[in-house]
DNA sequence: ATGCCACGCGAAAGCGTTTTCTCACGCCGC
DNA sequence: GCGGCGTGAGAAAACGCTTTCGCGTGGCAT
């Protein structure tokens, strides 16, 4: 590399050119009135020394940070974290920096003072990531004078943009395909009743069935979303001996407390019982042939794309937006 | 609020304050000479003009973004992704943004042109971000001006600054924590023979076992690090009638595998044989009393932050620095 | 009284773009 | 031959801050 260290400017650039600063500007930028040739001469002598608009510049000419801050109350978060990486993403993708404010949603003056800070480094837009749908985040897009959207959680202004889960469509998809198997005896584990996720679950779920003139056996267990709350529910189906063909718990854990107690106690899955659960909890980085568990992907990397491209995208559609889930088919349904 | 949307400017607060753009620059810099009642009365005079100076004129007076390229290989790989996280957390609290770009070391020229746009952007600092330790990572750090550290991966320059997981600690740790349930008779379901990881864990498992006057039962039994694989090795222990009191699984998938196949076969965890895993894969989310294996946490989010510390720390320290684990107990050796 | 130095402050030159406004010029129609 | 107009290009302001340098003032030593 026979490069000069010092960085070439536009001045060099309109300067080798013979030109004027403006004139090599509006050339590179496209915009402006300049006659064909000159432009090309100026676009031909960029190329040749090889220059790079300082991007500092640019934005402070133009107002525009080419960063994107990401509020979020437990970025660490099991669930926080996929939705962060897929925006994070996205935005690197469109040359967008993210600015990661974790946990600082919670006290009001801290609050205040990332507003404030936020707003001096001229964010281009803010994006709020919460924590499930358990409880609505408080607004913060009338603090901000670019725009806001809300991922895998709910402002407590329905105008808001929001980016969620779609968990109706995820019973409804878990329900289909058990029936697809051939499944018509069908449980299902849940977490809380007064879980908002848990109710959508299982409603999807009701439709799916009752759309193929099926019912759930049995009354719905409700319980947590832990693997020991599985065991204790497939505990009581073996007690209570359940005739069923195909259990769809409420998430990954509860399915594979679920799994545990049916193997100790001999029953074969997916033989005897087929097995579906909620939030692929092993990832994607094994050989997809060989998982293990059949569980339906919330799509949390998906939603944060989502909700990084709205916000890069200019119009913005208040509202909800529903994430589609995924199929994603193991032994447990093989 | 009556606040005028106006934003104030360093000027603003100078002309206010009575003096020039410059005084009122250093005043509140804490750098210059300037007598301690006149740098007062400025500070007071920005304070109550609620300023804040404009972020991106900073930047570009100082020739620092406030911003760290992340380069990794696969960002949504399930081990990349806390290493950002970790990484994004730490660098956010700072006042950095994080410019993702994901998959771009891949191809040489792609590489070229990313490096010269982060150059452009006049990046503080560089993190790569990889995969683990089956290879090496091509060395980009002559390629910036600007500091570049390693996070779960090896450079192919010795010299550059890495963050890696303690393998011989983790398995170190196992052991020990084996040792101290009173556990004598310990068996160790591996990866690949030739996985460094792996060599690693063995090697830490063997030096604290050796250090209590205890050695392995059995050859170490290697395969794969899936579930499949240790419910494979399970059912071969039990076929030769292993005669063990504990099980160190090299991740926890395997972990998971042996444990499914030990239930299912009457062998009671932890009473009969405790078990071991490593990953902390159900992650930290549910209250942690309630967690079932036990298992080693690589420390990834630690070493995201650590690296992310080290880079905006000023001093470099080439080489390798290793990243401590932590020790999770769950019911598997309750 | 004169020279020096330290101190406090301001003028001005960056940092590297974008963008508005103005100007020179040649061509056209009248 | 003259006013008008469209066209291409440059001058300069703006973006908002940091930093170097220089200048005037007062106190101190000579």
């Amino acid at each position: 590399m026979a490069v000069s260290k010092k960085k070439v400017t536009l001045s060099d650039v309109a300067a080798v050119a013979g030109v004027s600063l403006s004139t090599a500007s509006k050339a590179l930028n496209g915009g402006g009135r300049i006659s064909a040739v000159t432009r090309q001469r100026i676009e031909e002598t960029a190329l040749r020394l090889d220059f790079r608009p300082n991007g500092l510049a640019q934005s402070l000419a133009l107002g525009r940070s080419r960063t994107v801050a990401v509020l979020s109350d437990r970025a660490e978060s099991t669930f926080a974290r996929p939705v962060i990486i897929g925006a994070a993403t996205y935005l690197g993708q469109h040359e967008q920096a993210v600015l990661l404010y974790d946990a600082r949603l919670r006290r009001r003056d801290d609050m205040a003072e990332s507003i404030r800070s936020l707003n001096a480094r001229r964010i281009d837009g803010v994006l709020v990531v919460g924590e499930g749908l358990h409880h609505r985040t408080r607004s913060v897009s009338a603090e901000f004078s670019v725009p806001v959207t809300y991922a895998f959680t709910l402002s407590d202004e329905p105008d808001d943009v929001m980016f969620v889960p779609d968990n109706h469509a995820i019973g409804r998809m878990a329900g289909e395909h058990l029936l697809a198997l051939g499944r018509r005896r069908i449980a299902h584990v849940a977490a809380e009743a007064d879980d908002l996720a848990a109710q959508l679950r299982l409603e999807g779920l009701r439709e799916a069935l009752s759309g193929a003139g099926v019912t759930l056996v049995h009354e719905v267990l409700h319980g947590s979303w832990t693997e020991a709350w599985g065991r204790t529910a497939a505990q009581r189906m073996l007690a209570e001996r359940w005739d069923i063909d195909a259990v769809f718990g409420g998430n990954d854990h509860i399915a594979r407390g679920v799994e545990n107690v049916f193997a100790a106690a001999g029953v074969r899955v997916p033989q005897d019982v087929a097995l579906v659960g909620v939030d692929n909890w092993e990832g994607l980085i094994i050989d997809q042939s060989a998982r293990h568990l059949t569980t339906i992907d919330v799509g949390l990397i998906g939603m944060g794309e989502a909700a990084a491209a709205h916000l890069l995208g200019g119009e913005q559609a208040p509202g909800l937006h529903y994430q589609p889930p995924t199929l994603i088919v193991g032994e447990t349904t093989g």
